[in-house]
DNA sequence: ATTATAATTCAAAAAAGTTCAAATATTATT
DNA sequence: AATAATATTTGAACTTTTTTGAATTATAAT
C-alpha cells in the first residue's frame, strides 16, 4: 500500500468516527506508530484532521473537507515570493481590492496580520479569515463560479460601488505592456475592472513569470492603468524596462 | 481512549444533560476524578463549558453567538431530516433564498442535486457548489462573519434588492409564536428580513427542536410572516396546533 | 464543623519529537 | 535499457513532552 492510499483510508475513517487513535491504526495497517504518525502529521498540515495526543480528530472549524489545499501548485514558491512583496506594500489601516485567481490567494495568505479592509470576490479569502486572521473581509456578491471559486458579474457592482479603496491587488491570467490586463471569462473581467476603477491609491498586479506577455480572451485594462507590477525572476527576463517606464509602471522582482 | 476522544464525549454529554458530574464521568470513563476534572478545566478554557464545583454545566446562553464548530455538530441527525424535508419542497427551476447556520448548510446540502438557482449569504454553501452541485449559486455581498460563516449587513442589500424568489428557507437561533424569528446579530437579522421581503413565494422556517420558543437578541420578522415550519420531534412537542393554525403556518415534523 | 471538591506537587507511564540508517521508489544520465 | 543519483518512506534508538494518578494541602458548600 502507499503512502497516499492510507492517508486517505486514514483521512475518511476519521471522518467517519470522528477520533482515530495512532495505536488503532498502526495494528490496522500493519505498520509502525511512527509511520502513522507521520500520516497524521500530514494530513494535519494539510488542514484535514487536528492532530491530539494519541491521535487525530476531525477539524472542529471545517463541517467539510477543503480542496483548496491540494491545488494550485504550480509555482509554489513564486507565488509566495510575489505575495510577500506585495504584502510588504500595504499599510495597517487600507482598504484594498483583490481579485481572484492562486496568486492573489497567496496574497491573502500573507495579509493574515495585516489590520486592514479586504474587499474581494475570492471565495477562498473566507478559509483564511476563519483561520483568526486579522483583517476584516467584505465579500462583494455575484453568480459563483467553481472554475475561480470567485464572484463576478453584474451583481457584484453595487457593492464595488459603494467601496473607495486605497489600493488594489490584482491577479491577472495574461499581462502583456501592449494588451494590458487580460482574462479568459468576460465577468471576471468586468468585476476587476470595476475594482481598478474605484481604487485611488496604487494598483497592483501580481502575476508569475508564465503569465508575462500572455493574451487571454478579454481585456480588463490597458497596461498603463496599473502602477505596479510585482513578478518572478523568469517574468523580468521577458520585460522591457524602457516600456515599463515609458508606461510608468514600478517593477518588483520577487525571490 | 485518547484524551481528545474522552473530552469530545464529555462535550457531547454536556450538551446532551445540560449538566456534568466530575464522579460520574470518572465513573464512566474510568479514569481518575483528577483527570476528569483536567478535561473540564481544559473544556472551559476552551469556552465549551462552564466549570462548577462538582462539574460543569453548559455555557449559559450568552448574548454573544456561539461558536461554529460547535453548533455545527448538535444534533446532526435532526437536521439532515430537516434538511431532506426542505429539499422536498424546492422544485426544479426555482430562485430561492437560503440564510445562515449549520441547519440551513444542511438544506444546502441536500438540494445538491436540484436543478435551482440558490441566492444566499452562507458563504459555506461554495464548498457544496466546488463538489459539482447542479444548482446556480449567487451570493449577496457584505462583510463575512467568521462566528456564522457568512455575510451580512447592509451592504448585501443592493444584490438581494435584484431578486425576487419564489421560496426562502430561514434557519434561525429563536422561533416563537409570540416573539416570531430571533437571532443573536443585528445584521444578520436585516440580511434574513430582506430576504423574506423579497419572498414571493412560501417562507419556510427550519429548526431544530432546541431553537422553538427560545427567544434570541435581534427580531428578524414575526411569525405570521411565515408559511411553513419544519422542525423535529422535541420541537413538535412545544407547539400548539390550535396558535399554528391561527397564525396560517403549516407544520412539518421531520423525522 | 464536617465533608466533599479543588489546587499543588511529584513520580510513573505513555506518547510524541529527534536523529539516524536501511529499504524503496523516482528521476536523471549514459 | 541499464545504471547511477536522488528523493521518499520506513522503522529503530533515544530524548523530551504530555498525560495520569497518588499524596498532600487548601478551599468551598451545607
Amino acid at each position: 500500500m502507499i503512502p497516499a492510499d492510507r492517508q486517505r483510508q486514514i483521512l475518511s475513517l476519521v471522518t467517519q468516527d470522528k477520533v482515530v487513535q495512532v495505536q488503532d491504526l498502526s495494528e490496522r495497517f500493519g505498520v509502525s506508530v511512527l509511520t502513522i504518525r507521520r500520516d497524521l502529521d500530514h494530513l494535519a498540515e494539510q488542514g484535514l484532521v487536528e492532530r491530539t495526543h494519541g491521535g487525530a480528530t476531525l477539524r472542529r472549524s471545517l463541517p467539510i473537507e477543503p480542496a483548496y489545499a491540494q491545488k494550485a501548485l504550480e509555482f509554489p514558491q513564486e507565488k509566495r515570493a510575489i505575495a510577500e512583496a506585495a504584502a510588504a506594500l500595504i499599510d495597517d489601516g487600507d482598504t484594498v481590492f483583490i481579485n481572484s485567481g492562486s496568486t492573489t490567494f497567496e496574497v491573502l495568505k500573507a495579509l493574515r496580520e495585516h489590520r486592514i479592509t479586504i474587499v474581494t470576490n475570492n471565495i477562498d479569502a473566507a478559509w483564511i479569515a476563519n483561520e483568526e486572521a486579522q483583517f476584516r473581509l467584505v465579500f462583494v456578491g455575484g453568480v459563483y463560479r467553481t472554475r475561480s471559486h470567485s464572484v463576478s458579474g453584474g451583481l457584484s457592482q453595487p457593492i464595488i460601488d459603494q467601496v473607495y479603496a486605497n489600493k488594489a491587488i490584482i491577479g491577472v491570467d495574461g499581462f502583456s505592456l501592449s494588451a494590458g490586463l487580460t482574462t479568459p471569462v468576460i465577468e471576471e473581467a468586468e468585476t476587476t475592472r470595476r475594482m481598478i476603477d474605484r481604487t485611488v491609491g496604487k494598483v497592483i498586479v501580481v502575476a508569475t513569470g508564465n503569465k508575462i506577455g500572455v493574451l487571454s480572451n478579454f481585456s480588463t485594462v490597458a497596461a498603463t492603468d496599473i502602477d505596479v507590477l510585482i513578478t518572478d525572476d523568469r517574468g523580468d527576463k521577458l520585460l522591457s524596462r524602457d516600456e515599463l517606464g515609458d508606461k510608468d509602471i514600478e517593477l518588483i522582482i520577487a525571490r
